[in-house]
DNA sequence: GATCAGATCCCCCAAAAGGGGCAGGGAGAA
DNA sequence: TTCTCCCTGCCCCTTTTGGGGGATCTGATC
């Protein structure tokens, strides 16, 4: 290894951070050259220090990690994304390999394999988190399905909006509305409005 | 001082345990006495050590945080359990309450509010994040308008129950049930069905 | 240029949901 | 006891939803 690795970190936790600067400060070849607990200043220490990886929490207030990770994916592409989230957002997985993340891997993951897993990215290589693969295709199945559209209706149907509200705000018939519905019922596989609202909460497709 | 506060840390989370061990190092009159990564684990260790202080996370895979509040506080009072969680759950509070914590903190506070916390409910006195009190009476409103049967009807609407279904299974007639939907729409301000159990599963009233 | 997916719109129809009012019975509090 | 809250049930009615069949138009992909 010629030289260490470089790592920011970002999450809004305090005790993540520090949990996360503890388990790095154990790898002799990593250093953390910086901490964020926003997506916007994530973005900007990233294209100051320029890391080679950036361990990122998904949900944060403000700009999300989802975001952030396209910013920085596109402004510093040198630096290698490593979504860190929580088990119950993993149907996340999908979008975030899609904002250019390179790793994905959860917090409960014990810490020598956080270490492989930043030593993975930084060496230009995918990781993603072994836990996740029976699920993967599973909740890809769900979300990748439904379109950019679809996930737009379903947002407003969440917010307790009729099609006849639904379609008044997109410009569009209330048939079409009816139709987008339809299929969004079909592909998550639920009963109802009300259910695929709940299935697409819980799985994070919205929020 | 006369002796040290011992603590219990329960995480599902490697990297918040190692955060919050990290965090609890640096005050000298603070003693980890153990760690769990689940309720009933928890539960377990707590009757065995019985610390002065379980820094108890909400969420977790198996036995939950509120659960085995209930089970420390009765079987080992003289344990002070300080819930800790992050910021989107916030309307727990009221149930973390009711299920005998002592204080209630995020995970985003600094560390030097989590030690004064730590204190506090080792005293004996109580202790809730300042950042929890506007949205506190809030949330509560919400929350605890409902009835115990409303909330279960709820939780059935948002696995896609329609009210024949619902009737079905609580063994109660159809118009009961629309009797109930109309009571918790009324009271959680939502236009739908739908509306109100996106609002209930963010507030996380449900789940 | 042919094909395909996505978005848009239309028809019909049965079922479900929502809104209003009303009322008895039981449990617990004032 | 009286009063109130909750659960239960029923009536009326309109609106919404869900399921089925279509259709056209666009843009991308091959």
């Amino acid at each position: 290894m010629p030289q260490d690795i470089t790592c920011l970190i970002v999450d809004d936790h305090e005790v993540v951070r520090e949990g996360l600067r503890l388990s790095l400060s154990r790898a002799s070849h990593i250093r953390v050259v910086g901490e964020a607990a926003d997506g916007a200043s994530a973005v900007a220490l990233a294209e100051r220090r320029r890391p080679n990886v950036v361990i990122m929490d998904v949900r944060m207030p403000g700009m999300d990690g989802l975001q952030a990770t396209r910013e920085i994916t596109e402004k510093v592409p040198e630096s290698a994304v490593l979504l860190f989230t929580a088990h119950n957002e993993r149907s996340l997985l999908g979008r975030g390999l899609e904002a250019g993340a390179r790793g994905y891997i959860l917090k409960e993951a014990p810490h020598q394999t956080l270490l492989r897993a930043i030593e993975k990215v930084a060496e230009g290589e995918g990781y993603v988190d072994p836990a996740l693969m029976p699920s993967f295709l599973n909740s890809r199945d769900k979300e990748d399905m439904l379109t950019a559209r679809e996930r737009e209706i379903l947002q407003l149907l969440a917010d307790g909006m009729s099609n006849v509200e639904v379609a008044g705000k997109l410009f569009i018939s209330q048939e079409t509305v009816k139709s987008h519905v339809r299929h969004i019922l079909a592909k998550l596989e639920a009963d109802t409005r009300t259910h695929a609202v709940a299935i697409a909460l819980r799985e994070s497709i919205i929020d």
